[in-house]
DNA sequence: CGAGCCGTTGAGGGGATTCAAGCTCAGTGG
DNA sequence: CCACTGAGCTTGAATCCCCTCAACGGCTCG
Protein backbone atom coordinates (compact mmCIF):
# COMPACT_ATOMS: atom_id res chain seq x y z
CA UNK A 1 0.00 0.00 0.00
CA UNK A 2 1.94 3.38 -1.27
CA UNK A 3 0.34 5.77 1.81
CA UNK A 4 2.59 8.38 0.26
CA UNK A 5 0.57 11.72 -1.13
CA UNK A 6 2.02 14.61 -3.07
CA UNK A 7 -1.18 16.54 -1.65
CA UNK A 8 -0.34 18.28 1.73
CA UNK A 9 -3.89 18.29 4.05
CA UNK A 10 -4.50 21.28 6.01
CA UNK A 11 -5.73 20.85 9.28
CA UNK A 12 -4.76 23.94 11.12
CA UNK A 13 -3.42 27.00 9.43
CA UNK A 14 -3.51 29.78 12.25
CA UNK A 15 -0.96 28.77 14.90
CA UNK A 16 1.44 31.20 16.01
CA UNK A 17 4.08 29.29 17.19
CA UNK A 18 6.04 28.64 14.15
CA UNK A 19 6.24 25.05 14.92
CA UNK A 20 2.63 24.86 14.89
CA UNK A 21 2.37 25.64 11.77
CA UNK A 22 4.86 22.71 10.78
CA UNK A 23 2.70 20.12 13.07
CA UNK A 24 -0.54 21.27 11.49
CA UNK A 25 0.57 20.99 7.69
CA UNK A 26 2.61 17.90 8.76
CA UNK A 27 2.15 15.26 5.85
CA UNK A 28 2.23 12.47 7.75
CA UNK A 29 0.91 13.44 11.12
CA UNK A 30 -2.37 11.72 10.19
CA UNK A 31 -0.59 8.46 9.96
CA UNK A 32 1.89 9.20 12.93
CA UNK A 33 1.56 9.29 16.20
CA UNK A 34 -0.12 12.31 16.81
CA UNK A 35 -2.90 11.21 14.48
CA UNK A 36 -5.31 10.68 17.29
CA UNK A 37 -4.71 13.81 18.68
CA UNK A 38 -7.12 16.85 18.21
CA UNK A 39 -6.45 20.17 17.18
CA UNK A 40 -6.71 21.40 20.73
CA UNK A 41 -4.67 18.46 22.09
CA UNK A 42 -1.88 19.18 19.03
CA UNK A 43 -1.97 23.06 20.40
CA UNK A 44 -0.14 22.32 23.43
CA UNK A 45 2.34 20.13 22.34
CA UNK A 46 4.27 21.99 19.31
CA UNK A 47 6.43 24.29 21.07
CA UNK A 48 8.37 21.00 23.04
CA UNK A 49 8.91 19.64 19.13
CA UNK A 50 11.98 19.77 17.61
CA UNK A 51 12.48 19.10 13.96
CA UNK A 52 15.75 17.43 13.11
CA UNK A 53 17.35 16.78 9.64
CA UNK A 54 20.29 14.52 9.45
CA UNK A 55 22.57 13.43 6.21
CA UNK A 56 22.95 10.14 5.51
CA UNK A 57 25.59 7.89 8.18
CA UNK A 58 24.38 10.28 10.65
CA UNK A 59 23.39 8.97 14.05
CA UNK A 60 20.25 9.32 15.98
CA UNK A 61 20.80 7.40 18.87
CA UNK A 62 23.11 4.93 20.26
CA UNK A 63 23.07 1.93 21.88
CA UNK A 64 23.12 1.98 25.79
CA UNK A 65 22.03 5.10 25.96
CA UNK A 66 19.93 6.51 28.60
CA UNK A 67 16.78 7.76 26.26
CA UNK A 68 14.94 11.17 26.97
CA UNK A 69 12.74 11.29 23.29
CA UNK A 70 11.40 8.98 20.70
CA UNK A 71 11.27 10.58 17.23
CA UNK A 72 9.01 10.30 14.09
CA UNK A 73 10.18 9.47 10.81
CA UNK A 74 9.27 12.28 8.93
CA UNK A 75 11.16 11.53 5.82
CA UNK A 76 13.82 9.28 4.64
CA UNK A 77 14.84 5.92 5.97
CA UNK A 78 16.97 4.89 9.71
CA UNK A 79 18.41 1.69 10.17
CA UNK A 80 18.96 0.05 13.32
CA UNK A 81 22.46 -1.77 13.92
CA UNK A 82 23.64 -4.59 16.76
CA UNK A 83 27.46 -5.13 16.88
CA UNK A 84 28.07 -8.31 18.56
CA UNK A 85 30.68 -9.23 20.66
CA UNK A 86 33.08 -10.48 18.01
CA UNK A 87 32.84 -6.62 16.49
CA UNK A 88 30.85 -7.35 12.92
CA UNK A 89 28.13 -5.18 13.00
CA UNK A 90 24.48 -6.68 11.59
CA UNK A 91 21.50 -4.09 10.56
CA UNK A 92 18.40 -6.04 12.31
CA UNK A 93 15.51 -3.69 10.76
CA UNK A 94 15.01 -0.24 9.15
CA UNK A 95 12.06 2.15 9.69
CA UNK A 96 10.92 4.39 7.27
CA UNK A 97 8.46 7.31 6.90
CA UNK A 98 5.67 7.66 9.11
CA UNK A 99 7.60 4.96 11.78
CA UNK A 100 8.18 5.86 15.67
CA UNK A 101 11.66 5.10 16.53
CA UNK A 102 13.51 4.67 19.97
CA UNK A 103 10.17 3.60 22.06
CA UNK A 104 12.48 2.26 24.94
CA UNK A 105 12.85 5.62 26.23
CA UNK A 106 9.04 5.91 26.99
CA UNK A 107 10.02 3.24 29.57
CA UNK A 108 13.09 4.51 31.03
CA UNK A 109 15.06 2.08 29.07
CA UNK A 110 18.63 2.77 27.57
CA UNK A 111 18.00 2.84 23.37
CA UNK A 112 18.54 -1.18 22.29
CA UNK A 113 20.07 -0.31 19.22
CA UNK A 114 22.34 2.35 17.15
CA UNK A 115 20.46 4.00 14.74
CA UNK A 116 21.53 5.50 11.94
CA UNK A 117 20.16 7.51 8.84
CA UNK A 118 20.15 6.00 5.85
CA UNK A 119 18.79 8.32 3.43
CA UNK A 120 18.92 12.15 4.21
CA UNK A 121 16.02 12.18 6.93
CA UNK A 122 13.90 14.79 8.53
CA UNK A 123 12.49 13.58 11.93
CA UNK A 124 10.67 15.00 15.00
CA UNK A 125 12.22 14.73 18.38
CA UNK A 126 9.17 14.27 20.57
CA UNK A 127 10.55 14.27 24.64
CA UNK A 128 9.88 11.06 26.83
CA UNK A 129 7.97 13.75 29.24
CA UNK A 130 5.64 15.23 26.22
CA UNK A 131 4.49 11.57 25.91
CA UNK A 132 4.24 11.05 29.64
CA UNK A 133 1.95 13.71 29.87
CA UNK A 134 -0.64 13.60 27.08
CA UNK A 135 -1.06 9.56 28.34
CA UNK A 136 -3.14 10.59 31.43
CA UNK A 137 -6.20 10.12 30.89
CA UNK A 138 -6.62 9.86 27.38
CA UNK A 139 -6.57 6.26 25.99
CA UNK A 140 -5.91 6.33 22.27
CA UNK A 141 -2.50 7.01 23.06
CA UNK A 142 -1.30 3.92 24.91
CA UNK A 143 -3.16 2.19 22.28
CA UNK A 144 -1.64 3.87 19.40
CA UNK A 145 2.25 3.22 21.09
CA UNK A 146 1.48 -0.78 21.27
CA UNK A 147 0.18 -0.64 17.63
CA UNK A 148 3.67 1.58 16.83
CA UNK A 149 5.58 -1.56 19.09
CA UNK A 150 3.77 -4.65 17.55
CA UNK A 151 4.34 -3.22 14.15
CA UNK A 152 8.03 -2.85 15.62
CA UNK A 153 8.11 -6.63 16.50
CA UNK A 154 6.62 -7.31 13.07
CA UNK A 155 8.65 -6.36 11.30
CA UNK A 156 11.90 -7.66 13.19
CA UNK A 157 10.45 -10.78 12.88
CA UNK A 158 9.94 -10.71 9.11
CA UNK A 159 13.66 -9.68 9.14
CA UNK A 160 14.87 -12.95 10.34
CA UNK A 161 12.47 -15.12 8.28
CA UNK A 162 13.06 -13.08 4.74
CA UNK A 163 16.43 -11.16 5.33
CA UNK A 164 18.28 -13.92 7.33
CA UNK A 165 16.78 -17.15 5.71
CA UNK A 166 17.94 -18.85 2.15
CA UNK A 167 20.50 -18.17 -0.07
CA UNK A 168 21.96 -14.85 -1.00
CA UNK A 169 20.49 -14.02 -4.16
CA UNK A 170 17.04 -14.62 -2.62
CA UNK A 171 17.42 -12.76 0.40
CA UNK A 172 18.61 -9.68 -1.76
CA UNK A 173 15.65 -9.89 -3.91
CA UNK A 174 13.37 -10.10 -0.67
CA UNK A 175 15.56 -6.70 0.39
CA UNK A 176 14.42 -5.14 -3.06
CA UNK A 177 11.39 -5.81 -2.38
CA UNK A 178 11.11 -4.74 0.71
CA UNK A 179 13.17 -1.10 -0.25
CA UNK A 180 10.42 -0.52 -3.01
CA UNK A 181 8.02 0.01 -0.26
CA UNK A 182 9.75 3.27 0.53
CA UNK A 183 10.03 3.89 -3.08
CA UNK A 184 10.09 7.47 -4.28
CA UNK A 185 8.23 8.61 -7.66
CA UNK A 186 9.14 6.29 -10.87
CA UNK A 187 10.13 3.46 -9.01
CA UNK A 188 13.32 4.94 -7.28
CA UNK A 189 14.61 3.56 -4.30
CA UNK A 190 17.63 4.07 -1.85
CA UNK A 191 20.07 1.07 -2.92
CA UNK A 192 22.37 1.05 0.39
CA UNK A 193 26.04 0.52 -0.04
CA UNK A 194 27.61 -3.09 -0.69
CA UNK A 195 28.94 -2.93 2.67
CA UNK A 196 25.25 -2.38 4.66
CA UNK A 197 23.49 -4.72 2.08
CA UNK A 198 26.43 -7.15 3.38
CA UNK A 199 25.39 -6.14 6.95
CA UNK A 200 21.81 -6.48 6.51
CA UNK A 201 22.09 -9.60 4.59
CA UNK A 202 25.06 -11.09 6.19
CA UNK A 203 27.09 -11.88 3.37
CA UNK A 204 30.59 -9.87 1.89
CA UNK A 205 30.25 -6.73 -0.01
CA UNK A 206 32.30 -9.31 -2.98
CA UNK A 207 28.37 -11.37 -2.78
CA UNK A 208 26.48 -8.09 -2.70
CA UNK A 209 28.38 -7.11 -5.35
CA UNK A 210 28.25 -9.84 -7.92
CA UNK A 211 24.34 -9.73 -6.77
CA UNK A 212 23.86 -6.27 -7.41
CA UNK A 213 25.50 -6.43 -11.01
CA UNK A 214 23.87 -9.87 -11.93
CA UNK A 215 20.09 -8.22 -11.14
CA UNK A 216 21.83 -4.99 -12.98
CA UNK A 217 22.75 -7.24 -16.10
CA UNK A 218 18.98 -8.89 -15.95
CA UNK A 219 17.50 -5.28 -16.14
CA UNK A 220 15.95 -5.35 -12.56
CA UNK A 221 17.92 -2.53 -11.29
CA UNK A 222 18.77 0.60 -13.32
CA UNK A 223 21.59 2.32 -11.25
CA UNK A 224 21.35 5.79 -10.63
CA UNK A 225 24.30 8.18 -9.48
CA UNK A 226 24.54 8.45 -5.99
CA UNK A 227 23.11 5.42 -4.14
CA UNK A 228 19.62 4.86 -5.78
CA UNK A 229 18.24 2.72 -8.42
CA UNK A 230 15.36 2.23 -10.68
CA UNK A 231 13.28 -1.21 -9.69
CA UNK A 232 11.54 -3.36 -12.42
CA UNK A 233 8.84 -4.21 -9.99
CA UNK A 234 7.64 -7.12 -12.72
CA UNK A 235 11.25 -7.91 -12.99
CA UNK A 236 11.52 -8.13 -9.36
CA UNK A 237 8.66 -10.37 -8.99
CA UNK A 238 9.53 -12.38 -11.75
CA UNK A 239 13.30 -12.92 -10.28
CA UNK A 240 11.16 -13.92 -7.08
CA UNK A 241 8.90 -16.58 -8.76
CA UNK A 242 11.76 -18.21 -10.07
CA UNK A 243 13.67 -18.52 -7.04
CA UNK A 244 11.46 -20.68 -5.36
CA UNK A 245 8.41 -23.25 -6.16
CA UNK A 246 5.94 -20.87 -4.74
CA UNK B 1 19.67 -13.75 36.32
CA UNK B 2 17.89 -16.96 37.37
CA UNK B 3 14.82 -15.70 38.94
CA UNK B 4 13.35 -19.46 39.49
CA UNK B 5 12.45 -20.38 42.47
CA UNK B 6 11.30 -23.81 44.39
CA UNK B 7 10.07 -22.05 46.98
CA UNK B 8 6.39 -21.15 46.33
CA UNK B 9 5.44 -17.69 47.27
CA UNK B 10 2.19 -17.11 49.24
CA UNK B 11 0.01 -14.53 48.62
CA UNK B 12 -3.48 -15.62 49.34
CA UNK B 13 -4.83 -18.95 50.28
CA UNK B 14 -8.51 -18.25 50.97
CA UNK B 15 -9.95 -17.60 47.90
CA UNK B 16 -13.16 -19.56 47.32
CA UNK B 17 -13.30 -20.26 43.12
CA UNK B 18 -10.41 -23.01 42.43
CA UNK B 19 -8.25 -21.02 40.01
CA UNK B 20 -8.05 -18.11 42.88
CA UNK B 21 -6.03 -20.54 44.57
CA UNK B 22 -3.92 -21.51 41.08
CA UNK B 23 -3.39 -17.09 40.85
CA UNK B 24 -2.86 -16.57 44.41
CA UNK B 25 0.22 -18.81 44.57
CA UNK B 26 1.33 -18.47 41.32
CA UNK B 27 4.98 -19.21 40.64
CA UNK B 28 5.46 -16.66 37.96
CA UNK B 29 2.73 -13.95 39.51
CA UNK B 30 5.68 -11.76 40.43
CA UNK B 31 7.31 -11.24 37.49
CA UNK B 32 4.09 -12.10 34.77
CA UNK B 33 1.06 -9.48 33.74
CA UNK B 34 -0.37 -9.62 36.57
CA UNK B 35 2.49 -9.09 39.58
CA UNK B 36 1.15 -5.30 39.23
CA UNK B 37 -1.95 -5.92 40.37
CA UNK B 38 -3.32 -6.32 44.18
CA UNK B 39 -5.07 -8.86 45.61
CA UNK B 40 -8.25 -6.99 45.32
CA UNK B 41 -7.82 -6.74 41.71
CA UNK B 42 -6.76 -10.35 41.17
CA UNK B 43 -10.31 -11.39 43.09
CA UNK B 44 -12.17 -10.27 40.20
CA UNK B 45 -10.09 -11.56 37.41
CA UNK B 46 -9.02 -15.69 38.14
CA UNK B 47 -12.94 -16.47 36.97
CA UNK B 48 -12.01 -15.53 33.56
CA UNK B 49 -8.26 -16.91 33.16
CA UNK B 50 -7.80 -20.60 32.28
CA UNK B 51 -4.74 -23.26 33.28
CA UNK B 52 -3.76 -24.61 29.78
CA UNK B 53 -1.46 -27.45 29.37
CA UNK B 54 -0.08 -28.49 26.24
CA UNK B 55 2.14 -31.15 25.21
CA UNK B 56 5.45 -30.88 22.61
CA UNK B 57 5.02 -29.67 19.36
CA UNK B 58 1.23 -28.72 20.25
CA UNK B 59 0.25 -25.54 18.71
CA UNK B 60 -1.29 -22.16 20.84
CA UNK B 61 -2.12 -20.57 18.30
CA UNK B 62 -1.89 -20.17 14.23
CA UNK B 63 -0.48 -17.40 12.54
CA UNK B 64 -3.68 -15.37 10.72
CA UNK B 65 -6.23 -16.23 13.50
CA UNK B 66 -8.09 -13.54 15.12
CA UNK B 67 -6.77 -13.75 18.44
CA UNK B 68 -9.22 -13.36 21.63
CA UNK B 69 -6.58 -14.04 23.78
CA UNK B 70 -3.11 -13.58 25.37
CA UNK B 71 -1.43 -16.07 27.10
CA UNK B 72 1.60 -16.37 29.96
CA UNK B 73 3.95 -18.71 29.84
CA UNK B 74 4.02 -20.63 33.60
CA UNK B 75 6.31 -22.89 32.61
CA UNK B 76 8.11 -24.41 29.27
CA UNK B 77 9.05 -22.66 26.69
CA UNK B 78 7.15 -21.30 23.26
CA UNK B 79 8.65 -20.96 19.93
CA UNK B 80 7.40 -18.75 17.00
CA UNK B 81 7.29 -19.75 13.71
CA UNK B 82 7.26 -17.96 9.97
CA UNK B 83 6.68 -20.20 6.71
CA UNK B 84 7.82 -18.17 3.72
CA UNK B 85 6.13 -18.16 0.27
CA UNK B 86 8.98 -20.33 -0.41
CA UNK B 87 7.04 -23.03 1.84
CA UNK B 88 10.45 -23.46 4.35
CA UNK B 89 9.58 -22.29 8.04
CA UNK B 90 11.78 -20.44 9.95
CA UNK B 91 11.85 -20.08 13.73
CA UNK B 92 12.05 -16.66 14.65
CA UNK B 93 12.12 -16.23 18.41
CA UNK B 94 11.44 -18.06 21.53
CA UNK B 95 9.45 -17.55 25.00
CA UNK B 96 9.86 -18.52 27.80
CA UNK B 97 8.58 -19.05 31.93
CA UNK B 98 6.92 -15.59 32.79
CA UNK B 99 6.62 -14.22 28.74
CA UNK B 100 3.48 -13.07 27.55
CA UNK B 101 2.55 -13.92 24.05
CA UNK B 102 0.10 -13.46 21.51
CA UNK B 103 -0.30 -9.51 22.34
CA UNK B 104 -1.29 -8.97 19.07
CA UNK B 105 -4.77 -9.61 20.20
CA UNK B 106 -5.09 -6.69 22.64
CA UNK B 107 -5.00 -4.63 19.36
CA UNK B 108 -7.18 -6.53 17.40
CA UNK B 109 -4.78 -8.14 15.08
CA UNK B 110 -4.50 -11.84 13.74
CA UNK B 111 -1.49 -13.90 15.46
CA UNK B 112 1.62 -12.76 13.55
CA UNK B 113 3.27 -15.84 13.73
CA UNK B 114 2.65 -19.70 14.61
CA UNK B 115 3.25 -20.53 18.06
CA UNK B 116 3.95 -23.75 19.25
CA UNK B 117 4.90 -25.61 22.57
CA UNK B 118 8.68 -26.56 22.39
CA UNK B 119 8.74 -28.98 26.04
CA UNK B 120 5.67 -29.35 28.10
CA UNK B 121 3.79 -26.38 28.32
CA UNK B 122 1.35 -24.54 30.91
CA UNK B 123 -0.03 -21.31 29.99
CA UNK B 124 -2.80 -19.08 31.34
CA UNK B 125 -5.07 -17.96 29.08
CA UNK B 126 -6.51 -14.64 29.16
CA UNK B 127 -9.19 -13.31 27.75
CA UNK B 128 -8.55 -9.81 25.70
CA UNK B 129 -11.64 -8.22 27.54
CA UNK B 130 -10.49 -9.00 30.84
CA UNK B 131 -6.95 -7.09 29.79
CA UNK B 132 -9.56 -4.11 28.46
CA UNK B 133 -11.56 -4.34 31.35
CA UNK B 134 -8.28 -4.33 33.53
CA UNK B 135 -6.99 -1.18 31.46
CA UNK B 136 -9.17 1.16 31.96
CA UNK B 137 -8.80 3.95 35.00
CA UNK B 138 -5.41 1.53 35.79
CA UNK B 139 -2.17 3.09 34.49
CA UNK B 140 0.44 0.42 35.50
CA UNK B 141 -1.13 -2.36 32.91
CA UNK B 142 -0.66 -0.72 29.65
CA UNK B 143 3.30 0.37 30.83
CA UNK B 144 3.24 -3.38 32.35
CA UNK B 145 2.01 -4.43 28.36
CA UNK B 146 4.69 -1.89 27.03
CA UNK B 147 7.62 -3.38 28.29
CA UNK B 148 6.63 -6.51 27.41
CA UNK B 149 6.25 -5.78 23.83
CA UNK B 150 9.36 -3.65 24.08
CA UNK B 151 11.25 -7.13 25.79
CA UNK B 152 9.94 -9.26 22.67
CA UNK B 153 11.29 -6.18 19.91
CA UNK B 154 14.64 -6.93 21.79
CA UNK B 155 14.41 -10.77 21.63
CA UNK B 156 13.40 -10.84 17.68
CA UNK B 157 16.19 -8.24 17.10
CA UNK B 158 19.21 -10.27 19.30
CA UNK B 159 17.94 -13.41 16.82
CA UNK B 160 18.91 -11.49 14.20
CA UNK B 161 22.41 -10.43 15.42
CA UNK B 162 23.13 -13.58 17.33
CA UNK B 163 21.63 -16.34 15.64
CA UNK B 164 21.30 -15.77 12.31
CA UNK B 165 24.62 -14.11 11.85
CA UNK B 166 27.92 -15.89 11.32
CA UNK B 167 29.53 -19.24 10.45
CA UNK B 168 27.26 -22.26 11.71
CA UNK B 169 29.04 -23.34 14.75
CA UNK B 170 29.08 -20.33 16.35
CA UNK B 171 25.26 -19.28 15.82
CA UNK B 172 24.75 -23.11 17.75
CA UNK B 173 26.80 -21.89 20.13
CA UNK B 174 25.16 -18.47 20.59
CA UNK B 175 21.62 -20.47 20.64
CA UNK B 176 23.09 -23.00 24.14
CA UNK B 177 23.79 -19.89 25.55
CA UNK B 178 19.64 -18.61 25.13
CA UNK B 179 18.28 -22.08 25.96
CA UNK B 180 21.27 -22.09 29.16
CA UNK B 181 18.59 -19.19 30.00
CA UNK B 182 15.97 -21.41 30.57
CA UNK B 183 17.82 -24.21 32.31
CA UNK B 184 16.11 -26.61 34.36
CA UNK B 185 18.26 -27.78 37.82
CA UNK B 186 22.09 -28.98 37.22
CA UNK B 187 22.33 -26.67 33.78
CA UNK B 188 19.94 -29.51 32.09
CA UNK B 189 18.10 -27.39 29.23
CA UNK B 190 15.75 -28.34 26.74
CA UNK B 191 17.93 -29.49 23.85
CA UNK B 192 15.88 -28.77 20.41
CA UNK B 193 15.65 -31.75 17.87
CA UNK B 194 18.12 -31.52 15.01
CA UNK B 195 14.99 -30.57 12.94
CA UNK B 196 14.31 -27.63 14.59
CA UNK B 197 17.69 -26.47 15.63
CA UNK B 198 17.91 -26.01 11.14
CA UNK B 199 14.40 -23.97 11.76
CA UNK B 200 15.76 -21.50 14.10
CA UNK B 201 19.57 -20.60 12.52
CA UNK B 202 18.69 -21.67 8.81
CA UNK B 203 20.97 -24.65 8.47
CA UNK B 204 19.79 -28.19 7.65
CA UNK B 205 19.50 -31.32 9.74
CA UNK B 206 23.13 -32.83 8.84
CA UNK B 207 24.94 -29.85 9.67
CA UNK B 208 22.92 -29.35 13.30
CA UNK B 209 23.84 -32.86 13.55
CA UNK B 210 27.55 -32.47 12.99
CA UNK B 211 27.50 -29.74 15.22
CA UNK B 212 26.05 -30.93 17.89
CA UNK B 213 28.20 -34.11 17.63
CA UNK B 214 31.24 -32.14 17.96
CA UNK B 215 30.04 -30.26 20.74
CA UNK B 216 29.18 -33.73 22.56
CA UNK B 217 32.95 -34.80 21.58
CA UNK B 218 34.18 -31.32 23.35
CA UNK B 219 32.39 -31.94 26.31
CA UNK B 220 30.43 -28.89 26.23
CA UNK B 221 27.48 -30.94 26.16
CA UNK B 222 26.09 -34.23 26.98
CA UNK B 223 22.88 -35.73 26.05
CA UNK B 224 20.49 -37.06 27.93
CA UNK B 225 17.64 -39.58 27.00
CA UNK B 226 14.59 -37.12 25.59
CA UNK B 227 15.47 -34.12 24.15
CA UNK B 228 17.38 -32.32 27.01
CA UNK B 229 21.29 -32.63 27.78
CA UNK B 230 23.75 -31.12 29.92
CA UNK B 231 25.40 -28.08 28.89
CA UNK B 232 28.96 -27.30 30.81
CA UNK B 233 28.46 -23.64 31.21
CA UNK B 234 32.45 -22.91 31.19
CA UNK B 235 33.29 -25.17 28.14
CA UNK B 236 30.62 -23.02 25.95
CA UNK B 237 32.51 -19.90 27.48
CA UNK B 238 35.86 -21.56 26.43
CA UNK B 239 34.11 -22.47 23.09
CA UNK B 240 32.59 -18.80 22.20
CA UNK B 241 35.60 -16.93 23.21
CA UNK B 242 37.49 -19.60 20.94
CA UNK B 243 34.94 -18.48 18.15
CA UNK B 244 35.62 -15.06 17.75
CA UNK B 245 38.21 -12.33 19.25
CA UNK B 246 35.89 -10.81 21.36
C1' DC C 1 9.00 -57.72 12.90
C1' DG C 2 8.79 -54.20 9.52
C1' DA C 3 7.67 -49.32 9.09
C1' DG C 4 8.78 -44.85 10.15
C1' DC C 5 11.02 -41.15 12.61
C1' DC C 6 15.21 -39.29 14.26
C1' DG C 7 20.00 -38.93 14.47
C1' DT C 8 24.69 -39.89 12.63
C1' DT C 9 28.33 -40.09 9.34
C1' DG C 10 30.53 -40.10 4.69
C1' DA C 11 31.41 -38.42 -0.11
C1' DG C 12 30.86 -35.07 -3.46
C1' DG C 13 29.38 -30.67 -5.25
C1' DG C 14 28.10 -25.86 -5.03
C1' DG C 15 27.60 -21.43 -3.13
C1' DA C 16 29.80 -18.04 -0.49
C1' DT C 17 34.14 -16.39 1.38
C1' DT C 18 38.84 -15.12 0.99
C1' DC C 19 42.58 -13.10 -1.30
C1' DA C 20 43.85 -10.19 -4.85
C1' DA C 21 43.94 -6.98 -8.64
C1' DG C 22 42.04 -3.28 -11.16
C1' DC C 23 38.44 0.11 -11.98
C1' DT C 24 35.84 4.69 -11.47
C1' DC C 25 35.29 8.84 -9.28
C1' DA C 26 35.65 12.77 -6.01
C1' DG C 27 38.69 15.44 -3.41
C1' DT C 28 43.37 17.36 -2.71
C1' DG C 29 47.36 19.71 -3.55
C1' DG C 30 51.51 20.10 -6.30
C1' DC D 1 46.25 20.93 -15.29
C1' DC D 2 47.09 16.50 -13.68
C1' DA D 3 49.23 13.32 -10.63
C1' DC D 4 48.03 11.49 -6.22
C1' DT D 5 45.18 9.46 -3.01
C1' DG D 6 41.51 6.87 -0.91
C1' DA D 7 36.89 5.12 -0.85
C1' DG D 8 33.68 2.33 -3.08
C1' DC D 9 32.62 -1.09 -6.63
C1' DT D 10 33.70 -4.88 -9.71
C1' DT D 11 35.68 -9.08 -11.24
C1' DG D 12 38.68 -13.28 -11.11
C1' DA D 13 40.78 -17.43 -8.93
C1' DA D 14 41.30 -20.47 -5.16
C1' DT D 15 39.57 -22.16 -0.96
C1' DC D 16 36.36 -23.59 2.33
C1' DC D 17 32.11 -24.09 4.60
C1' DC D 18 27.84 -25.87 4.17
C1' DC D 19 24.41 -28.34 1.36
C1' DT D 20 22.96 -32.37 -1.15
C1' DC D 21 22.63 -37.08 -1.70
C1' DA D 22 23.16 -41.35 0.36
C1' DA D 23 23.58 -45.17 3.57
C1' DC D 24 23.10 -46.85 8.09
C1' DG D 25 21.77 -47.54 13.18
C1' DG D 26 18.76 -46.92 17.18
C1' DC D 27 14.32 -46.41 18.75
C1' DT D 28 9.21 -46.49 19.11
C1' DC D 29 5.01 -48.25 17.70
C1' DG D 30 1.48 -50.48 15.10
Amino acid sequence: MDTRTNAIPIYRQDGAHPQALACAACEVRSQALFGVLDDSGLDRIHTQIASVTLHPDAPVYDRGTAGLAVFTIREGLVRFERSSEHGDRRIVRIAGRGDLIGQEALLNRPYGDDAVACTEVQLCRIPRALIDQLAQGRDELPRELMLRWQRALDAAEAWVSDLSTGPARRRLLYLLRRLAEHAGADDTIWLPRREEIGAMLDMTIETASRLVSALRREGVLTLLPGRSAVLDRGALRKALLAEGAA
